[in-house]
RNA sequence: GGCCCCGUCGUCUAGCCAGGUUAGGACACGGGCCUUUCAAGCCCGUAACACGGGUUCAAAUCCCGUCGGGGUCACCA
């Protein structure tokens, strides 16, 4: 039976890397019809961990990442929160301490201190001499009468070498004498990440143990605490850290300034801007950055999209295939073909996945996923009426693969604002319908020909304006941008007919009159 | 600094373990087609094995070294 976990510390933000962990271990125990488990690691938190937990808990709900046991779920092992464990904890400690693999320490921190810069200043690797090492009672009987606190260090082996298998590193090997004497025990009693997390994942039945490259150095603390415990030793394997745009740094949430100078992540945030803007939300760095999954979901991301981009980060399945569903991703997905090099975040990739998803949605999924974001903005009442969903419908189906993102349905706002109320782009209604000759009068006489038109369909509007541009002897260059600038603002937009139809018309009339005049007081001598 | 890891087109990567490929893909870029704008689509193209030795008939691939980048060394997780 496989068992992972995914055990985040509740920080406020789910990070991207730590999704990209959390998807390897799920789908690798979807694969094999294991569990998998969430586990909070709080063993440091004084903060209102609820509250740091929710982003965490709604990212990986949002990307579907279900876990069987955990916070919400319940589960055998309760409770899934480190902080409340801590008297299993601290039965380990005795027990280590019991079988001699630990050792009460009084020394103080700056005493400990003062012996690494020693080793630091005379260039040789600092070991700590257990000065302060009390192994019987009269040792802790005599530092504690010099008022001294102990800490409990693990009593690590001081030569020979611990090797391990890695499952995507292969053969991995580090001399003991390499390894500190780890504190596992704080002065005031409580354990500390290493120790908590082997007796939990031990406790827990965890069979491989998931996780970034950054705990590759820390497995041999690990595994000694676990032998000395008697436990077995889970299945290990290391993931490659995943990199900043464009270098081999770790991603960090609090670099976001300095990604911004890259091109690429520049766009994914101006993208997201233009969209936020829209929504009225904050773009502080807190609650809008790409290091972040919230950003994806704000935006309207599809998560099968990110899902896959994050497969990607450190998977390859093969020389081309780069497309995968959920369910492609769980057939496919295994451990050994997990890379060793770090993993470069690369926002082109992303958003170029998320298209693609994106190009497989049916309509109705895509008016489902841009409905939130109509009401929000309140052009979609809360139920949502008929005739608003289908204008809706309309427009999703006419600007169709502009749509990139939930959040581009936004920019669709002249088909849900009154003529009265419509911006004109000033540098279009000049190129357009100010500057061309005659071109206002050809745009009142189609405007005519509109008015009397009963069938307000884009293929019959279609028909009509070729007929009149053959009668006039005009190319339809001549009349349809200022028509779209006339009718929309915008010189950009979707089919000139899709729009026409969509708004109807009544609607179309009204922005035709309205332009002309616009267009007729700018034209004004002294404008 | 000690220990560990990693260096393939502009970017993200496949290929390396079991040497022989026109070094593959995607994105970006350039050109073309399509075209009412914008998107999208289609076709074509430019472009890489960090460096130096060695082994070998043959090296991106194996070995050694150099250089470069990174991770980790907490009473954090």
């Amino acid at each position: 039976m496989v068992r992972t976990r995914f055990a985040p510390s509740p920080t406020g933000y789910l990070h991207i890397g730590g999704v990209r962990t959390a998807l390897f271990c799920w789908l690798f125990a979807r694969q094999h019809d294991g569990q998998f488990i969430l586990r909070i690691d709080d063993t440091d938190q004084d903060r209102n961990v609820a509250e740091a937990l929710e982003p965490i808990l709604r990212g990986l709900r949002w990307l579907g990442l279900d876990w069987d046991e955990g916070p919400d779920v319940g589960g055998p092992h309760e409770p899934y929160f480190q902080s409340r464990r801590q008297p299993l904890y601290q039965a380990a400690v005795r027990e280590l301490l019991a079988r001699g693999a630990a050792y009460y320490d009084y020394a103080r921190p700056e005493e400990v201190e003062a012996e690494r810069q020693a080793a630091v200043a005379e260039k040789r690797p600092f070991v700590y001499s257990r000065r302060w090492m009390a192994e019987t009672e009269a040792d802790r009987a005599r530092f504690e009468r010099e008022g001294r606190q102990p800490v409990v260090r693990l009593k690590m082996p001081r030569q020979g070498t611990l090797v391990f298998t890695d499952l995507i590193r292969g053969r991995v090997e580090f001399p003991w004498a390499n390894e500190q004497d780890h504190i596992i025990q704080r002065a005031d009693g409580t354990c500390l990440y290493h120790l908590a997390s082997v007796v939990d994942d031990y406790e827990m039945g965890i069979t491989h143990v998931i996780r970034a490259e950054e705990h590759l150095s820390n497995t041999p603390r690990q595994i000694f605490i676990l032998e000395a415990l008697g436990y077995p030793r889970p299945q290990y394997a290391h993931l490659p850290f995943v990199a900043e745009p464009g270098s081999k740094n770790k991603l960090s949430k609090r670099k976001l300034a300095q990604y911004l100078k890259n091109k690429d992540f520049a766009d994914l945030v101006r993208r997201g801007e233009e969209i936020v803007a829209r929504l009225g939300l904050s773009t502080e760095p807190d609650k809008f950055n790409p290091v972040m999954i919230a950003f994806y979901e704000t935006l309207g991301y599809l998560p099968e999209a990110i899902l896959n981009y994050l497969a990607l980060l450190g998977w390859a399945l093969d020389d081309s295939a780069e497309f995968f569903t959920r369910d492609e991703l769980l057939r496919y997905f295994s451990l050994d073909r997990v890379n060793r090099a770090p993993a470069s975040f690369d926002p082109k990739r992303l958003q170029a996945l998320q298209e693609r998803h994106m190009g497989r949605l049916s309509l109705e999924k895509k008016v489902e996923l841009v409905l939130p974001f109509a009401q929000h903005v309140g052009w979609v009442g809360t139920p949502p009426r008929e005739e608003e969903l289908t204008r809706l419908r309309a427009v999703v189906e006419a600007a169709w693969d502009r749509i990139k993102v939930g959040g581009d349905i936004l920019q669709y706002d002249d088909f849900f604002t009154a003529a009265e109320q419509l911006n004109y782009d000033p540098v279009a209604l000049r190129k357009r319908l100010i500057e061309p000759p005659g071109a206002c009068q050809l745009l009142q006489e189609f405007a005519r020909r509109l008015a009397v038109e009963e069938d307000f369909r884009a293929p019959t509007l279609e028909a009509l304006l070729h007929q009149f541009v053959d009668e006039k002897g005009i190319k339809l260059g001549d009349i349809i941008h200022a028509l779209r600038v006339a009718v929309t603002g915008k010189s950009i937009g979707f089919g000139m007919f899709d729009t026409l139809a969509i708004l109807g018309k009544e609607e179309v009339l009204a922005r035709i009159r309205r332009a002309l005049s616009v267009a007729a007081a700018e034209d004004r001598p002294g404008n």
